[in-house]
DNA sequence: TTCTAGTTTATATTGATTATAAACTAGTAA
DNA sequence: TTACTAGTTTATAATCAATATAAACTAGAA
């Protein structure tokens, strides 16, 4: 069984056409960033027929079992990322291009204020 | 002349009613995080008969000249501050508030690969 | 007071995303 | 194998923040 089925088998979702092809497509090519445009165009590309509200169903989904992570940055429209670790961005500004930073490479020194609350995430963005 | 104005002057815009209006609405209580819309409910509250439309204008100018900043995090929406210097965020998921913290209380380690790039901008925003 | 470039406004439009509801289908059980 | 049905897919409409349009208005210089 391909890697894909077993993920969605694992994560209650039926086993779909549309859901294999997507997640063959999402996670075949190691860790990427993707906007729900990139990936029906992709799709389209390889003539998978899906529809712009499956697509966005199917992303849905995955986020939501936690398969994709999603990155906001001053775009209006949401990124998502094959990258489940805790993690940084920078974002390149002459190439519009996202990238990944291991968050161990990124130490802190926080204030004492911020350390009595409960830190539940730490959302960085390096803008280069 | 009242603040606003001279601001208003300094950056050459015109100093009409709905500018000057919203400029005491919006410096007039420190620094503070705001929608589009809750400015205009708060301007329909006082009566000022401002249109959705140039809420959105105004606040475009002043992003223009740098008078506020604009924040994203999870929302759909805008958000701006009036504290323009540079400084990061807390965002408290229990109660939707969005708080400042100065940068200088933060520091970091920034690993090699980063520290080559001309960094422009870090954003961080710390949720708890 | 006049004039006009800059503003305001109602309205339409955009663009990403979600809602709806009818048609379809994966997968269980007979 | 054959139903059956809850979960999915799809075309389409709706939503919602924000921008575009273009007519009416006005700040402020002459």
């Amino acid at each position: 069984m391909s890697s894909i089925k077993s993920i969605l088998k694992k994560h209650n979702l039926r086993l779909t056409r549309q859901r294999i092809s997507l997640g063959e497509l999402i996670f075949s090519e190691g860790n990427w960033h993707f906007t729900a445009e990139i990936l029906t165009d992709k799709a389209q590309l390889k003539n998978l027929n899906i529809s712009q509200a499956t697509v966005y169903n199917v992303l849905n989904d995955f986020y939501d079992c936690g398969l994709i992570v999603k990155v906001n940055h001053d775009d209006e429209r949401s990124w998502f990322d094959t990258n489940t670790n805790h993690h940084y961005h920078i974002f390149n500004e002459r190439d519009g291009t996202l990238t990944d930073i291991e968050s161990e490479k990124v130490t802190f020194s926080l204030p004492r204020s911020l350390k009595k609350e409960k830190i539940k995430r730490i959302d960085i963005l390096f803008k280069i």
